[in-house]
DNA sequence: ATTGGGACGTTTTTT
DNA sequence: ACGTCCCAAT
């Protein structure tokens, strides 16, 4: 008992004791949120109650292993559950999965796999796609069910057209995952929703069965999310929810900030308590942090403080690119290592974008820094895991046609396009799985005999794999491999690229299988390791006991915190992101997310910017974010690229004419980043792309340059053509054969021409190999055509 | 049926 | 720059 409430503030102590009825947790950064959310637990166990009734719900599987762990120091032993909401969903989805129309052997679709339904979905709804990306549709859907509206409610209510469209594939798409036996991420929620909603008897039984129910980060969660902590706390309003509206930064996934900042009125008897000491960062940061976050308007007023002590000044650095400042920071990393006694796991470098980790990861690994990257190229994404992993589907769930569409002819077995499509057509007819449709493809026209023998030895070879279902994964896998003799398909398709990692990556996957059977002796089914592979992400796979420089977005940084932190990117178009900043939701959502950034830091940051960043291929002037003019400038120490030079008072001048001030550009001014196929893709509204299209080539390039003059100027900066130049070469100045000078390459021949408008490219032969340039923004000049 | 080359679109963030 | 999709050649 002792242990439990000693060393804890008064407002800790009261949340903690908090047993019976609503309890609101606003917790700032670093407020010691998961210590009192643990320590609650606990004591809620030392006065009586059951450990049994208690589920507490998180975001990230990372957060609900801290609170495991933590919890197991202070109660060891005790049953709570805890999870992810997707988890916690999915467990009841098993149980009750008649009720949404499943069986409980049931699959859950990835994204990629959800994306490949929903073509066919798109294809079987027969509509027409020609002004609505299958993406869009997705999105559309996707959103739907976060704010639980069915395909019925969709069917009567779209107005717009790309929701007429959507609200036609809608149901085709749900139909089609009943039938395979399968649900999407978002329907893990929306089907355990609608189910409490429909089963009064149900939603009273799980009401009663978790009395005590904790939900983390509730400034994330979304209608769907709302409606099921709801549901489970009507007759038992024991909910104890914690957050900070000011982290809330999943906007676009549907999280709806309103479910925080009406909680109290959702539950007028609830006690509120305000965590509002900071415990991590130095007051310098938080002074930064908190001088940011007051521009929201949307917004509850919170200060924040902190009795630690007064640390360095925060620093905003520009570099002269994104390599140098890849470069800048590692250099910095490692002389912090080698001079000050601080470990590589004491870094970490957030971006926007998980495309900026690029340059990181190289110059980390040119200086020998141990790195992790989270979220970067997946394991379960590769080819080889993902098509193993479609067989291990396909055997647990025989109705998952994403995966026997993948598998059934990989390793090749002589089922072409055609083969598969006819089996499609036939299993959409008459609403049966592939599978079972390729168990009848004598009845199926058009497919012929020699085919169909095919079609019928895969079956064989699927009935032979299922069997071994309940052996261990192990077993079931390394029989897999020999079985579809995968290695050998493997080695046969990757002759010419000496990709020899992909049967290293096999032979990775049969050791986490392994590793999951010694962890689950006597629950380790087939079934539960393909949940586990579902619903980790790779923000999971973080390894505090690494000791490696972290690389990761900001988003995935929610919840962790680190002595030195740096935010690379701080700039106009990537933070705020040009496809946020249009609203004020997006834009305040973004200004939130930089906050998030700023407090994982305990006693350094940097921000850093560039005057020029290569984005997808091409390199453009960046423009310094304007959340930067909100910071308190004064406090700051700024410092222009690895020379310690303050730039920031300088002579505009002295370094290109960069701004001398931190004022906003103009309205129209800057978005350098927003899409590479140049700005006047996007111009105004009508004068869309098909007209541009429609330009002959030189005046195109001409509005090209002059767009882009126009923001070079906004920013201060001339383009590298007009350094070059002093002018523009028209797009059609280039031929083959035309010979070309680059500054960084040198002198080279124009090989071919392909593309039109601000799209058309060419590759250039130089002395050291061949490039492709854009030739709307080349760094090219002709000296002879 | 399979393979490889080329055109084309695409990425903001994640369970 | 990268992955995906379509088509032509084998």
């Amino acid at each position: 008992m002792d242990a439990i409430l000693n060393g804890l503030t008064e407002s800790q102590k009261q949340a903690v004791t908090h047993i019976d009825g609503p309890l609101l947790i606003l917790a700032g950064p670093g407020s010691g949120k998961t210590r009192v959310v643990t320590h609650r637990i606990a004591y809620m166990i030392s006065q009586g109650v059951s450990p049994s009734q208690i589920a507490a719900v998180t975001f990230t599987n990372k957060a609900a292993d801290e609170m495991r762990t933590r919890l197991g120091q202070l109660a060891p032993g005790q049953p709570v559950w805890m999870g992810t909401f997707h988890r916690f969903c999915a467990q009841l989805l098993r149980r009750y999965a008649s009720l949404a129309g499943l069986s409980e052997n049931y699959s859950i679709y990835d994204t990629a796999d959800s994306k490949q339904a929903m073509k066919r979905a798109i294809a079987a709804a027969n509509v027409s796609t020609s002004h609505t990306s299958p993406e869009q549709i997705t999105s559309i859907i996707s959103s739907a069910k976060n704010r639980l509206v069915t395909p019925e409610m969709m069917l009567s209510a779209s107005s717009r057209t790309g929701d007429a469209v959507a609200a036609k594939v809608y149901p085709v798409y749900q139909q089609q995952l009943l039938t395979a036996n399968a649900v999407d991420f978002d329907d893990l929620l929306f089907h355990v929703a609608i189910m409490l909603r429909n089963n009064p008897e149900l939603r009273e039984d799980l009401d009663s069965r978790f009395r005590y129910i904790l939900v983390d980060e509730y400034q994330d969660t979304n209608l769907a999310q709302y409606a099921i902590v709801r549901g489970l706390s009507i007759n038992n309003a024991n909910l104890a929810v914690t957050g900070d509206p000011d982290q809330s930064i999943y906007g676009w996934r549907g999280a709806d900030l309103n479910n925080i900042l009406d909680f109290e009125k959702d539950y007028p008897a609830v006690t509120t308590v305000r965590l509002e000491q900071n415990y991590r960062s130095t007051p310098n940061i938080l002074r930064v942090a908190d001088q940011l976050i007051r521009h929201n308007q949307k917004r509850k007023k919170k200060d924040l403080y902190t009795h630690n002590p007064e640390g360095d000044p925060v620093v905003l650095r520009m570099y002269e690119d994104g390599y140098q400042e890849a470069d800048g920071i590692a250099d910095a990393i490692s002389n912090a290592i080698r001079t000050e006694g601080m470990r590589p796991r004491d870094f970490a470098i957030l971006c926007r974008m998980n495309a900026l980790t690029r340059s990181l990861e190289h110059s980390m690994r040119s200086r020998g820094l141990p790195y992790q990257i989270i979220n970067g190229v997946e394991f379960y994404q590769r080819k080889e895991i993902k098509d193993l992993l479609a067989y291990l589907h396909l055997i647990n769930n025989p109705s998952h046609d994403v995966a026997f569409q993948r598998v059934v002819n990989v390793p090749t077995r002589g089922i072409g396009a055609k083969t598969v499509e006819r089996l499609r057509r036939y299993a959409d007819v008459n609403r049966i799985p592939m599978l079972q449709a390729a168990r009848d493809v004598y009845k199926i026209e058009g497919i012929a005999k020699r085919s169909a023998t095919f079609v019928t030895r895969f079956v064989e070879l699927y009935d032979r794999l299922s069997k071994k279902a309940s052996a261990t994964l192990e077993d079931l896998l390394r029989y897999l491999v020999e079985e579809t003799k995968y290695e050998a398909f493997l080695e046969k398709s990757s002759v010419d690229q000496q990709d020899s990692s992909a049967i290293g990556n096999v032979d990775e996957f049969i050791s986490a299988a392994v590793e999951f059977d010694r962890q689950h002796p006597e629950d380790g089914t087939l079934e539960a390791f393909l949940e586990q592979v579902a619903l980790v992400s790779d923000t999971d796979a973080f390894e505090e006991s690494d000791d490696r420089v972290t690389l990761m977005t900001l988003h995935a940084a929610k919840g962790l915190e680190f002595p030195c932190i740096y935010i690379v990117g701080v700039e106009q178009g990537l933070l705020p992101h040009s496809r946020s900043m249009d609203t004020d939701a997006g834009f305040e959502e973004e200004r939130r997310l930089l906050f998030v950034g700023i407090t994982r830091a305990m006693q350094r940051l940097q921000l850093s910017v560039c005057k020029r960043r290569t984005v997808r291929g091409d390199t453009r002037p960046a423009v310094p974010s304007p959340f930067l003019n909100e910071l308190p400038l004064d406090e700051l120490k700024k410092v222009e690229s690895n020379v310690d030079r303050d730039w920031f008072d300088e002579d505009p001048d002295a370094h290109g004419g960069y701004p001398d001030s931190w004022d906003l550009p103009d309205e129209d001014g800057g978005d350098p980043l927003a899409d590479d196929s140049g700005p006047t893709v996007h111009e105004s509204a009508a004068t869309a792309y098909d007209e541009v299209c429609q330009l002959p080539e030189a005046e195109i390039a001409e509005r090209v340059e002059s767009k882009k003059r126009k923001s070079a100027q906004v920013a201060g900066l001339k383009t590298a053509a007009d350094m070059l130049n002093g002018g523009v070469t028209p797009v059609t100045a280039y031929r083959e054969g035309t010979q070309v000078r680059h500054t960084e390459y040198g002198d080279g021949t124009v090989v071919s021409i392909t593309g039109r408008g601000p799209k058309r490219t060419a590759t250039v032969r130089f002395d050291d190999g061949e490039h492709n340039f854009r030739l709307a923004f080349a760094k090219l000049e002709v000296i002879d055509g």
